[in-house]
DNA sequence: AAATAATGCATAAGAAAATTAGGTATATAA
DNA sequence: TTATATACCTAATTTTCTTATGCATTATTT
């Protein structure tokens, strides 16, 4: 687990690159996929998450619909076409900072 | 500029790896060497700056001597050996970090 | 000479984003 | 039947930063 500082601000970022990915997803669906994807070292917390959601939605960013599983409720979330362009903007920005960073820190790009 | 949201969390880091290469500095010249490091991408805030710095000294990571320059002060800080391993961790966290973010978004590292 | 910008420190109010902790409810495994 | 997993949510608090302000000295521009 990274220490929470560094995780601050990436996650609005690391939900539009999901949803970028995958037509849908719920929030619960998203919590599990980055545990998965980073081997437990991210995890979004619900606290941050859903109201990080709500607000992305009030800003037209994402769109929900509501769809009933047995007796539970599960709210998915898409990119609208607006969100499509920030989460590029957002993972582009993100990139280059990481370039800066690694300038900054003296840190070598690991060759694959 | 990066969106400040981004920068979030990365004040520390920056501040020891600088005291890491450069026995002393004072808390302007650290806004300077950022500004120019990063060609005005990265820029700290003083309002920032200065409580982190205390905190730091608080936390024996950093220690202070105070100089007069003409009849202005100028207060060094300077990485404690505490502080030398500190700077040593957050900046492997750091990397590591970063290729976590670059699997989750698919980023592909830059070839020098 | 006067005004502005740059140097250099500092704090304080407020905003933003997260953590922590709680709440509701169903399904399943031990 | 008790805990764990699924699935949503909010509220109080904390952390961290921004914005604004203040003070003082020195260098540069007009």
């Amino acid at each position: 687990m990274y220490s929470s500082e560094l995780i601050k601000g990436t996650l609005k970022t690391i939900v539009l690159k999901l949803l970028s990915k995958q037509e849908k997803m719920y929030g619960y669906e998203m919590t599990q996929h980055v545990k998965e994807l980073t081997g437990g070292k991210i995890q979004l917390t619900e606290g941050a998450l859903y109201p990080t959601l709500h607000a992305m939605e009030k800003q037209g960013i994402l769109s929900t619909e509501v769809e009933n599983v047995g007796n539970r409720i599960r709210k998915y979330y898409r990119v609208t076409p607006t969100g499509r362009q920030v989460a590029e903007n957002k993972v582009n920005e993100f990139s280059a900072f990481m370039e800066t960073m690694m300038v900054l820190l003296d840190i070598q790009p690991k060759m694959g």
